[in-house]
DNA sequence: GATGAATGAGGGTTCATTCAT
DNA sequence: GATGAATGAACCCTCATTCAT
């Protein structure tokens, strides 16, 4: 899919509103508003607004397998550093594209919403064999546990994350954090939090 | 305020819906048909429609304080057993109410709603005050660590929960699990798995 | 079904212009306009726009049966004035509902429009069938010739006069005639003639 | 006018269409799209949609003075056979080019389109005053009845035709006649129809 | 107190057309 | 000469809400 300037114009302003609004509270007039283009062009490029936002999703999925294995692969880190740097990672990437996220989470959860997230479920599981695969090297080593539900590793990580992103407001009024503590809280104490977090159930002997 | 019979109904549908749909995607039509009430009830009552969310959440956040000082207060459970019995007391509360919480969560975090949720807040810094104190005192008793970042443990709890929650059909999908299985998923193996991964983080030493 | 003065005003209003412009060109707004009600009403009332021309078809499709009969059935007349008074009741009927027939010529004979007008079929058959009967009896009585294409008897009548009204401005600059001409033209000269004509083929042995 | 491939690629599309949707129900992308040809080409080489229409009804209106006056003057037949023969041609005529009619009946009668049929209509007067004189000769030879309405022949003729052609699965429908029957019933049942009636009332003596 | 009728506002979409290329 | 991109206008419909009863 080739995508020009307007319509990238029209999908950047999409994925805010969609993010920060929901789906059904953010109006087309409003995209194009934003994104200065004509409302007729949305339906031209798009053909309605949810295949715009299957559009959105579709472009904006992209999977980080190379960036992982790039850790795992690499010959400096130790084991648990690995660790470090794939939560790390993670994290980033997450964050970076938080928006998205936040979209597929709540428009998909309703049942109701028919939007296509193959792609994306596809991607997720790439992510979860490499990690499977990476901690059976370290159970094998003896570094990590054998007592791991593995499949639930990874919402523990974005789950800490997204439950932090989503009641940020809360947090911060309910821990006094002004605007500017706030704005490094995820790169810095966020990060450290989830990465004690997965290295303490990775080893943690029942 | 009390609510009669018919307000409670209306309130019933309305968290059923808002929850499955989202807010916007929910009109007073849907909720009228679906509760057997008149149309114009709903404004007649509540005054429109975000007074009706207001009064949903304000009805349906209730503190849980007591419940948990009664499992911390127990004399007959060991330090660490209480910490698994407030977990999965959590796990529960936060389960039954999950429809609330999503709605929260979702329309909340869009700053641009206008709706006051103070009293969750303050139900919010209550649980986390008590459990502040009870972590407080594993930590004088030697049993918890002391690189803590407390305000982070409930985030951690309630985001694996809720990452579970909204991505229920993702991770199904992805692990390959029967419906059967994941019926009793959230009460067996999530809970093991928040109340493993706490006790990993609050006892870990870096 | 019950229609209230509002309901009917919009009916009528739809009749007029949907015949004069046809179904796709009358827009819903000028309905509502014309009719002197919200625009929202017509959605209200009828569903849509569709609904809307299928309850009108609902609503003016009336057989006249009993009128028919009571001329068949009426001893005072000759067999063959029978024939005059039939055709002048039908011509009669049809240009009162010469709209409603209009429509349905018209949004129908395009398979593309989804109308139910089983209704409408159900009273052409009901008229053919007691006109079939009435010729019959004509026929034992020797009084009609044995070949006759029952069925293409009405399509002669109706079709002569519809194909007058569809072209009556086009009739009307080809024979010169002055608006106060054609004015009474439908009951009189072209009364006649089709009066004339099916007592014509009626009578007729080839 | 010189009308290039392209653009008489464009008419045909339009009269199927217009014939078989209406002029309002058929959009210029339809036209475009089935014609295989680009959306704007359209407005390019006709002007406008109206336009496009008047163009096509133009370019298809054509008489056939010539054809029947092959027959009038034709020395081998006899004044009756003469008759079947007009009407056979006019019905085919017609047939052929049913789709341009049934534009002009409905686009037409609708004064609220403003096209310019005077070609249309010229053609028209052409074709009655030349069966006007053939018929006042069979009126001088005294085989044809003095008390004709000549003006209401030709309706009859057409009107039997289209009504026939409007309405034709409703008549399928009511005489239970299957889809091959209906297929050469024009060519045969409703010419051999049409020709008796106009035979019978050409010769009709009140 | 409770409700059916009614409405203005705004929703997403499609339209015929224009214009720079 | 021919066309893809782009647009303002209008489409039908649904919305939350109001108001007379």
């Amino acid at each position: 899919m080739e995508l020009n300037e307007k319509q990238l114009q029209i999908l950047e302003v999409a994925e805010k509103l969609f993010a920060e609004q929901g789906f059904d509270a953010t109006s087309v007039r409003q995209i194009a508003k934003e994104a200065e283009v004509n409302v007729a062009m949305i339906s031209y490029y798009f053909g309605s607004k949810e295949k715009l936002l299957e559009t959105l999703l579709d472009y904006k999925t992209s999977d980080f397998r190379a960036e992982i294995e790039s850790i795992t692969n690499d010959e400096q880190f130790e084991y648990m550093e690995k660790i470090d740097a794939i939560i790390e990672l993670i994290i980033k990437r997450v964050h970076k594209h938080r928006r998205t996220h936040k979209i597929i989470n709540f428009e998909y959860s309703n049942g109701c919403r028919s939007i296509d997230i193959q792609k994306y479920i596809d991607h997720k599981r790439d992510n979860y064999l490499i990690l499977e695969n990476f901690i059976k090297i370290g159970q094998e080593k003896g570094l990590i546990s054998q007592n791991i539900n593995l499949p639930l590793v990874m919402p523990t990580v974005l789950g800490t994350y997204f439950h932090f992103y989503y009641s940020k407001k809360i947090f911060q009024s309910l821990h006094n954090l002004s605007d500017i503590e706030m704005d490094n809280y995820v790169s810095t104490t966020l990060t450290t939090h989830i990465q004690r977090t997965i290295k303490a159930i990775l080893t943690y002997e029942n």
